[in-house]
DNA sequence: CGTGCGAAG
DNA sequence: CTTCACACG
């Protein structure tokens, strides 16, 4: 009969396989990307990830790096979870925390996402974009042995949080308290006896910047305010998708992205610059100063991730006083899934 | 790594199989359908093609049919074109007409669809919802060996026809002159030496029969007359998704549906008697007056196809005067591609 | 259920 | 490119 080639069920296999569910390869890291060759026949779409420069660049002995750096100086990052990790001062650590913009949270479940949960057994687990109201929440992302919460902003299928513990918190809220900044699901604050921890999706300014004043002017110093405020009472986790890239080691492609893409517009990144100054530090930084590559985020289009063209827009930012307790940041970069990947915090508590 | 589980891949792949793009299987015809035991957690969702009726029936011997026969009447017709197909007085068909709603072209292209082209080689091909405006119309929609005609309505993946055809019409004219009933891309009339063909998409009345006077009141009247200066000329062949179960032996629920579901609303069963009152006569009916699960059409929703749960709403509709000329009628019952199946008619022109 | 749109990222 | 909403069938 027609349609019953089965020859025909091969490619459409590897197209099902490498489109869907899950990639078997990681995306190569550390390597050349400075030389990656343009497509000839390239529509100039939006140039947004992809540098315009074509210009014969001399090759360099190992030019990994966005902005150079010695050869002698260490630009590696971990990627897999060390399950040694120790603080500084060689304590063992106690509390795994894991932040990952899933996507939303149907689309994940559909490719096994949350067995992400019984694999690595995090202690938090913080997702953003459930993309999810409550009503049409699966029942299978009730997880066993974890408390579960989750954040639906009024708009069907935009935005939206949610978080696991394992530990029941003393107490969870959702939003700042701020009426026009709470009704996208974007934040949810678990406090726990020793600190706080804050799961947030910061809004992305949108195609075209639309969004830049919202996000700057009226998110970001209302959530300055609301971190000053826990921080007074008790030492504050931060994380989730922060939607910006603060330096310019945090995206492939700064020069062709500054003040035109959103996440790396310097309001936005004043804006992180801001909120450290108030007593907070980012944990991956601290750690992996001169780190490149360590993106958590590739664009779906024009084949990023494949090229590892990304950016590093989920973060950990900790209260200063936190910084003892550090022990290890990884970025899972070969965890599939979600045009982000998950980042993982091994604290000492 | 996490993903990499290989088992996870085979229920994955036989999803794929059954969603997209074959059914190895064809449908099941011709056994004892009223004995289809229903779900028992079914869903009141609107029970649109499915009997509320769960009285335990008296089996009969062969009760194929919805509405009751002798036992000794072919109830059978064609789901295979007949290589040798012959007009009454024995003249074999010079002509193969099909048609085809393919519900969207691109997505029909993409389950290789248009590959029906090279396997049947028919004269003329029609097809309707092509739902794609023309800027957006595939490359490979063009065939060797066809000439090819689209019409696109003013909304964006709504509606729209097509018309393939070996031999040039000596003209093409797209709807029928009316402003208000030529902006959705349903009609396309081709002019050959001996007769007219007109492919038609004729409008569904729509949920909760909201559309049901434009399609009666409107649309049929209309067409009735297009239909009539035609005949005045050449005698027709018309096709395509009529949007209409004629009579109660075109759709497996006559009594649930009647007056209810589009498609079978007394209105539109009228408007398809007046038009045959013109002059015209129903092919598939004329050679098969008694044939029982005829359908053309199997709604995606509750596995209806697999339960064999149809309507028959495709229809090759002739001028009286091409009765001598009919050789064949074909329902391609086990052709997939769409929710849809093609209509075949065979002429001796 | 499945197709295509349009918004969003 | 991929998600989701919504319209339509």
């Amino acid at each position: 009969m027609l349609f019953v080639n089965r020859n025909l069920l091969i490619p459409a296999f590897n197209r099902f396989i490498s489109s869907a569910k899950l990639s078997i390869m990681p995306p190569k890291r550390k390597k050349a990307q400075a030389d990656v060759v343009e497509a000839t026949t390239k529509k100039t779409t939006e140039a947004e990830d992809e540098p315009t420069t074509k210009k014969t660049k001399i090759e360099k002995k190992s030019s990994t790096a966005s902005t150079d750096l010695p050869d002698d100086v260490d630009t590696s990052f971990p990627t897999q979870i060390n399950p040694d990790a120790k603080t500084k001062d060689g304590r063992k650590f106690t509390k795994t925390i894991v932040s990952w913009n899933v996507n939303g949270v149907r689309a994940w479940l559909k490719k096994d996402g949350i067995d992400y949960l019984q694999k690595y057994k995090p202690d938090i687990f913080c997702i953003q974009e459930t993309k999810c109201s409550q009503e049409k929440l699966p029942a299978s992302l009730k997880v066993p042995d974890y408390h579960s919460y989750f954040s639906s902003g009024d708009t069907e299928g935009y935005a939206g949080t949610a978080l696991y513990s394992k530990e029941k918190p003393i107490n969870v809220t959702y939003g700042m308290g701020i009426k026009k900044l709470d009704d996208e699901g974007r934040l949810i604050t678990a406090e726990y006896d020793t600190f706080y921890l804050v799961g947030a999706y910061v809004p992305n300014s949108g195609k075209g910047l639309v969004r830049l004043k919202y996000r700057t002017k009226e998110w970001d110093v209302a959530f300055r305010d609301y971190m000053k405020g826990l921080d007074a009472k008790k030492p504050v986790i931060y994380c989730g998708d922060l939607n910006v890239a603060h330096q310019e080691t945090d995206l492939k492609n700064p020069k062709t992205n500054r003040n035109k893409t959103p996440g790396f517009h310097d309001d936005e990144r004043q804006g992180f610059t801001d909120l450290l100054a108030e007593g907070f530090f980012d944990s991956f930084r601290e750690l992996y100063p001169n780190a490149r590559e360590c993106w958590s985020f590739w664009t779906y289009m024009m084949n990023a991730r494949a090229k590892n063209v990304g950016w590093r827009l989920d973060y950990f930012v900790l209260s200063d006083r936190l910084k003892k307790d550090l022990c290890e940041h990884t970025i899972q970069q070969d965890v599939m899934g979600s045009d982000h990947c998950p980042i993982v915090l091994q604290m000492a508590l």
